[in-house]
DNA sequence: GATAAATTTTTGTTAAAACAGAAATGAAGG
DNA sequence: CCTTCATTTCTGTTTTAACAAAAATTTATC
């Protein structure tokens, strides 16, 4: 991936800028082929992370407030978020009996049978995206991003 | 920034999914610190990446398309984008007179005189962010993430 | 020159995100 | 108990983005 090329500038732009902008080139390419790959289940990245969540959960209801801690990406609208999960079949809710406050969410069946599915698409494609990567480098890479 | 403990999980992730999730934690980070850096002005990110290209032109005008190249997130409705610029004055809009398809927009001198405003405030972001890399360190994470 | 095709921008519609505030419930203190 | 405050979720509203199609103009072809 060429910075240069793909913002079409000549200009030499300073090491810190190239560098946030760079990473938003990639984070729109990993946000793109994952969403085109999740296209046919007709989720998108964030349910299908609302998805791996609940199944981490391993039969543990997980509620509202839990999600959102564990998304990648913090939203305040995680209930409408869930009620197309709901829709689609792939996730059960129901209140909390311990406090009603909260809900208490759980993958379904169906949902873990369409994740595994899911899985499969988005590891090739993860793989995909990083193929010119050696292990190496991948990890001296994780190094770095660790300092931001 | 630990991934880990962002998204609170414990379990170990395969490096290529790390890396990526990694990606996604840091783009948002940058994109809320750059943002509200530039709420006070009442401009978006893309506001102000169209504002930057409109001065990289030079004062020759840029048509739509040209900004669509050049824009980090490409996106189909530069035309309600620029439209937001026009309200507030930072730019002008006219049609092309040697192509009446296409339309000519230049940055206003108070759209200028903003901008060098905005630069300062994002300049110290992107420098916040990046705080713990040294130039080195930047230049060769600059070149892994060419790989992608 | 008329017709078809291509380019560029605009518009309409739907979906997603951001932001703020309301509603429901529970906990704490008098 | 009653009031106040805190927590958790839900709802309403406004922006922003994604997708598709329409409109306007130019270019190409017959």
């Amino acid at each position: 991936m060429n910075v240069e090329e793909i913002i079409k500038t000549s200009k030499k732009m300073p090491l810190e800028s190239r560098t946030l902008i760079h990473i938003t080139l990639i984070h729109n390419k990993i946000y793109e082929l994952i969403g085109n790959a999740l296209k046919p289940f007709e989720v998108s990245l964030q349910q299908f992370n609302v998805l791996r969540i609940l199944r981490g959960q391993k039969g543990k209801p997980a509620n509202l407030s839990t999600l959102n801690d564990r998304m990648v990406t913090k939203m305040s609208n995680t209930t409408r978020l869930v009620d197309k999960l709901l829709a689609k079949g792939y996730v059960d809710r129901c209140v909390c009996p311990s406090n009603r406050r909260k809900v208490e969410i759980l993958i379904t069946e169906s949902g873990s049978q369409a994740l595994t599915q899911m899985d499969k698409v988005v590891a090739e494609t993860e793989n995909e995206i990083v193929q010119h990567f050696t292990k190496q480098e991948l990890e001296q890479l994780n190094l770095l991003l660790d300092k931001f």
